[in-house]
DNA sequence: CGACACATGTAACACGTTACATGATTTG
DNA sequence: CAAATCATGTAACGTGTTACATGTGTCG
């Protein structure tokens, strides 16, 4: 649902065509997310069939305008108008993995979390030298000003990412530590588990 | 690719059925990620499909099995053993949005942000409340481990996105501020644009 | 009995993505 | 001339997601 709108949203500054939407698209995002051309036709296909774009005409250079009509409007103030949804967030794939890791036997999580962490470290020099990049580059131009904040998300996703991987290691050496407890205490005076006191 | 992997790892640990992997889906991410049952039983025809998982017979019940081959296993390795991607990160749609709102005319920047600021934090607490929960009913369980490390990611996560939401204003004064110092240069002396002393 | 959890599945659709085909125009 | 860019599109596929159909067992 993002590149809908986002289509959608270049789209109400003025008839565009799929080209130009790729071009303008790439401008605000910079090299992280290429979009690919057939998709922008794909999209604009799709808008068209929602009745959110009309076809508008074609230059006399051949290029094929579409337009924004007026439901297409309303969905794009609806979308700016209420934030995105966290009912059922997006499906982390690393959260999915790590919860996999630590309940199937045989995984070696510190060494998941550490390769893990090394290639977000890697991806936060990346970006801060694109930032860097982006900063000299920028002559306040909005599309500057967008690259730079799509940017900066990046970065700041990243810091949180990598900010949890190591507090997902203070977890598990704080497990592993109760583990002993636990199994000392059997070993003293078999009993039914139950972490601290948490029963009784 | 993160649901496929997932219940490839559940299967890792013996041979599972369709309902069963559902239930243990959810004890490891709770209940941010409630999963489909039907999409349990389309995603091991497609595991199937490419030789990842084969029927394993069926219970005296009934159930009907599915194991791990030998190809899945290696595949299984392989997706702990490298790190989730970052070339071409996930479109993320509040980047997008933002980077939208603030190039396009007639946008309220300030109050999309805001709108979404107020979402996050209510997020925030809700994901909060949860992990209080989750703490308390920790029994030493590794799914118990796995749900909290879901739960604190999230956490982490919004905690970062709120605090992008709050660069994101300081940004937008920022430009404002600059536009003005832009604008009263060009009413003194007329000359081509150029942020700060940029060129020349 | 009626409701609910258990259990298996199918059909249809959404979006995103890639690969390919095709042609005009520009540029080294 | 050859290569690259501009420009429009189609076909096919992938995963994720929902809605629906169907049946068994259990419990109040």
């Amino acid at each position: 649902m993002s590149i809908r709108h986002g289509l959608l949203a270049l789209l109400d500054q003025g008839p565009r065509y799929g080209y130009q939407l790729r071009t303008e698209f790439e401008a605000r995002t910079g090299a992280t997310w290429p979009l690919n051309v057939g998709q922008v036709y794909t999209t604009l296909g799709r808008l068209e069939r929602d009745g959110l774009v009309v076809p508008a005409g074609e230059d006399e250079e051949g290029h094929l305008f579409y337009a924004v009509t007026e439901e297409g409007r309303a969905e794009l103030r609806r979308w700016f108008d209420s934030p995105v949804p966290r009912t059922n967030p997006p499906r982390d794939e690393l959260a999915i993995k790590l919860a996999m890791a630590v309940t199937v036997p045989g995984v070696d999580v510190p060494a998941v979390v550490q390769g893990q962490r090394g290639h977000s470290m890697k991806a936060l020099q990346d970006y801060t030298r694109l930032k860097g990049q982006a900063l000299a580059a920028d002559t306040g131009r909005h599309s500057d000003l967008a690259w730079l904040l799509v940017l900066e998300q990046l970065i700041f996703q990243t810091e949180a990412e990598i900010r949890w991987l190591d507090h997902c290691e203070t977890r598990l050496v704080q497990r592993m530590e109760e583990e002993r407890e636990r199994a000392q205490a059997v070993e003293a005076a078999p009993a039914p588990t139950g972490r601290r006191r948490s029963r009784i």
